[in-house]
DNA sequence: TATGAATGAGTCTTCATTCAT
DNA sequence: AATGAATGAAGACTCATTCAT
């Protein structure tokens, strides 16, 4: 390796990780004062520059959220592929699927809010037709999980699962808005008593 | 009755309702593209009418939220009061509370999806500090019902009520978002299937 | 006469007394806010009535205006004639001209204020053309009377006469920007004492 | 000196040279056009820009009235302080303040006019309050110096010296208007007539 | 890489004016 | 004569974006 590789290389590098960096900046700010509502400015004085110099690093103000949202997205799904790839029983799928959900907050918490407060409005724009084909993909999984264990006798078959289907996806990330990574519970705290309100109930026996 | 009489009347109940047609206009718009996003003459346009001339029955694009909100929550407290001043044990305060948060839902669709989707931006604005106000009583009486049923042994005490009181608070409104008056099941039906699905959950006995 | 004509006289002359109110409210306004600044909506509210239903009796704010100053310039010229066709000497119209003046700013003072304030401005306006011919003969007549009495000895010969005019030009006028009509000096007294000032100087014997 | 600091020096006068070139080029504006009938286009229009281009120096048009009257205005009364501190008599002071009030309309003649012009409607602004506190100021300034020529023997006692100090205020501002510093006669010169005709009058010996 | 300055399209708002009643 | 409602043009201001340095 020349010195001239180890420079270009450790540039690269240094690049990537300001652009990661800005993104994470764009995204906090983004979640705290909604996507419309932000302007560039906003995004460039968080980041201690100024509002024409994150046109050297993003195409545009849309990019940065479609990075931001995409990025987390795939992760995501990474992840939900896993749970569902590994052959497991309805009520251990439903069980990690919550359990994954909660720990994508933790580790995207901005991202989450943003799609969560800006995927209806965004879907409209075909850069992000990706966001109408996720929102496909996550309802397809959790009815065939709700399906799967209605059929196994293992979930209540006097509900309809369209509706609780709806309940469990708006109540998970929503959850993104309020919660904070240094508070007294932890993702996976919460993801427990998720899940036991919503397999149980509140009804003490 | 005289006949100036009648027509005064007339005159100005007709003003009020052209007001409320515009105000339900306005809020149909802002609730589908999110308050910040939405232009005025959006409004205007889905009125029948030119920008401008929004500005002879409204002092300003936020006049026409606080109005919309406001309303909206009048009404909600005093549906709420006569739920908490009638004396009901915690679980049925309960179910009353939640089957009149779904009737909410169903009168208001639009301003309650404002009121979700705007509320932390506006609330910073001093004109809208009731909506502050609004989310604390709100958070007051939940956790009020949770401790007095958990102290009857109505509700689980192994959870935390704090917790609950956000899954339920975010669950009851966010059903706004996909919410239709003429969709297959009634505000009331999806009521009692939230109530069900939290009080016992959906475990198959 | 016929009741009928009676009844069209008096109907007319109210008419145009109720047009004379609304052009001395009119009047009022613009001189207190400024022309341009003012809406025609503060002249309708001084007027207590609504904006639109000035147009009942004017063709616009414009017309407004005009009527006030072509009513003042009118009666002020006519004054002035009277004073310049009586064949008095330099001294003697001097002091008729400034108390004639001074007479005017009691009897029309918002017209006097507007004049000050706005003829620049509408000037440029074809309808205004008169405020133009209005300040040259203005010129013409002061700078007549000035010469004249250096000729005749009664003015000092040491100062520019250019200079002199359009220092009394300015003060005479701009007086009606604090002139009150109750005020403890009578315009008489007013101009008394200003024509003593000009004439001979502050300056103790 | 390093280069580095030559630069940012130089940087920093060239973005305060080019604020005041602005100031300079809206001043002589609504000077002209008045400041509630000029817009803010024309402003641009005669700085070579476009309209929205002014806001990034500037954070409105009220900000630039304001910058350019208290601009004038902490000059004029350093001005004036220097003369009222130098213990000077009160014809001395007379003297002293009218060259120096002819002096500014030489040097700052726009921001004058937009001054005289104006500031009474500003001054209902709480932004302009120093507006009305510099009126105060200089009507104290000017009866002390009258009242101390009168007491002295210097001015005469026959007249009413509030009236004597609104003609002076009056004829001094709104020559303004009329001076251009090209024309025959120079800022001194014109100071020098005034005096005269004020404190001698203008009738020959 | 980042700055400073500018662009230009678009936003909210104002206001003179119109007109049916 | 006056009202209530609307028009439409224009105005102040914002903001994503560009670009020379």
């Amino acid at each position: 390796m020349s010195p001239r590789r180890r420079d270009s290389a450790s540039t690269a590098a240094a690049r990537a990780g300001r652009r990661t960096e800005l993104l994470a900046t764009a995204a906090e700010v983004f979640a705290s004062r909604g996507y419309a509502a932000t302007t560039v400015r906003e995004v460039a004085d968080a980041a201690g520059m100024l509002g024409g110099s994150l046109y050297y690093h993003f195409d545009s103000k849309e990019a940065m959220v479609d990075e931001i949202l995409s990025t987390f997205l795939t992760d995501m799904w990474a992840a939900y592929d896993r749970v569902t790839g590994s052959g497991l029983g309805a009520r251990e799928t439903f069980h990690a699927l919550i359990t994954e959900s909660f720990r994508m907050i933790d580790r995207y918490r901005p991202a989450v809010v943003i799609y969560q407060n800006e995927s209806k409005h965004l879907a409209a724009n075909p850069r992000f037709t990706y966001l109408v084909e996720s929102m496909r993909r996550f309802r397809e999984m959790w009815l065939s999980v709700l399906d799967r264990g209605v059929l196994a006798g293992e979930f209540r078959a006097d509900l309809d699962t369209g509706l609780i289907y709806r309940f469990i996806r708006d109540t998970v990330w929503v959850a993104a808005s309020w919660y904070r990574g240094d508070g007294p519970l932890s993702a996976d705290e919460i993801a427990r008593q998720y899940i036991v309100m919503v397999l149980e109930g509140i009804t003490a026996d």
